[in-house]
DNA sequence: TTATTATTGTCGCAGAATGAGACAATAACT
DNA sequence: AGTTATTGTCTCATTCTGCGACAATAATAA
């Protein structure tokens, strides 16, 4: 867990919120074909971390999540899905949060809040790479993309917490196929080239996609509104543009 | 939120659980054609809620939910699977558990553990509807299969953890056909004809399938041992008995 | 102006999967 | 022996998918 604190909240613990209790996200990115997560680096430490929060005592837990992420992102209106709660023990390790903490110039007492078991529900948001302006929050000194393939080491038990955020974004991306607009738009610019979106499949897939069969699967499934033709400057024929479509009462 | 606990722990506060948390499960049971799930209801006050529970200090989450569970079921080794975390503050009115409460003939202060505001952990499982033995807790005087069709009205907003947890469900009997037998084998008895799997099925998607498209289908799948005929009694063909395989290195 | 090159949109075909129905086989009963 | 209800399997049409082919076409090179 990461958190959005001054530090005056940090040092007076966390009456206002929910004891025992964190959010951490994925944030996923998509930029030249690569999916990248937002993470944290701790001052003086060498550790990286999923951005996290905590939850107010009169607020909704998804309403939280919402609130942090765009703390983190500045972002509203953010596709943000709840995946999988973490509570092992294995995953509370107060020493390395002890070691931020004194990086950061504060002597926690032995039974800190900070230090105590977590229990962390984890989300996954999908946002736009080029939007997104990352903020750091006051215990790390850099907030920012690294690439899903090379990811540094992370703290406790957030390189499972990614892991799982991806099986979870993988298998979405089939059972929501209809409604996608709603969906994986924020990971594309506003219009695209079929090239562009077959890159983004394969990419949150992990596999290659056969061309011609994903281009008429797309086609048929009604969702995308073809625009004019995109002149790269290329010296081949020019794609049409693509988005997706606003009117999505039905499949 | 409901519990497993004595009335002293009830009265001198969970210290030894993890404040706020708690779990929830519906527990589904496969029986003459109709899915059934858990249900408590609370003694003297028309109230019913889904069976839940506490996390102690020094146990991990899903082995909480491990043991919870056995506790009320009296099963062992059961499919046991995290669905959603539920954490609006619309679904903490005190009232209600009050009422219970003073049913019981407990008083608790204003700021009793029990009438804090929770966050639960859902969690679904499967078993085999014979085999349980459902048993009450302390502040509830039966623990009943009641049919997913006609559920009785349910405290806070367990009628909408019961929505999701069929939703999820639904997912997951697509998702995760292959391996069915480590899966939804506990909501069959050890053998089985097609049809009895097949009404499984349909009972849980809540829509009828085609006899012969499933058949293939599940015979194609190559997870099904099939055993000697099943003599019924009745004026026609006597069906196969059936059996999940045991090997399963792969699909 | 005319090739060349890379990429795109679409078509065709084979094979697999699925929907929908048909039909013989067969326990038990009349 | 005839009837009835149910089962296992087959067939045929339809749809979906893998896989390749091919013409169309922007930009560049000759």
């Amino acid at each position: 867990m990461s958190h959005q604190l001054s530090p005056e909240e940090i040092s007076f613990a966390g009456v206002d919120f929910l004891p025992g209790l964190a959010l951490d996200f994925v944030v996923f990115g998509f930029h030249q074909s690569q999916l990248k997560i937002l993470l944290l680096e701790y001052r003086n430490t060498g550790l990286f971390a999923l951005p996290g929060g905590f939850i107010r005592q009169d607020e909704n837990l998804n309403d939280a999540a919402r609130r942090v992420l765009a703390e983190r992102t500045s972002l509203t209106d953010i596709f943000l899905e709840q995946f999988y709660t973490f509570g092992d023990l294995a995953r509370y390790d107060a020493a390395p949060m002890r070691a931020i903490m004194e990086a950061k110039g504060i002597t926690p007492t032995e039974d800190h809040w900070l230090l105590r078991r977590f229990v962390s529900v984890g989300y996954y948001a999908l946002i736009d790479f080029t939007k997104a302006i990352p903020i750091p929050d006051s215990l790390s000194d850099t907030c920012d993309w690294y690439e899903l393939t090379a990811l540094p080491p992370l703290i406790q038990d957030h390189r499972l917490i990614v892991q799982k955020a991806l099986e979870t974004l993988r298998a979405d991306l089939d059972r929501k196929l209809i409604g996608f607009n709603q969906w994986a738009a924020p990971l594309l610019s506003d219009m695209f080239t079929m090239a562009d979106l077959q890159r983004l499949y394969e990419t949150i897939l992990g596999q290659p996609l056969r061309r011609s069969s994903f281009q008429r699967k797309m086609l048929s499934l009604g969702i995308l509104e073809r625009l004019d033709k995109k002149y790269s400057g290329g010296a081949h024929k020019a794609p049409y543009l693509y988005r997706f479509r606003a009117d999505t009462t039905s499949g």
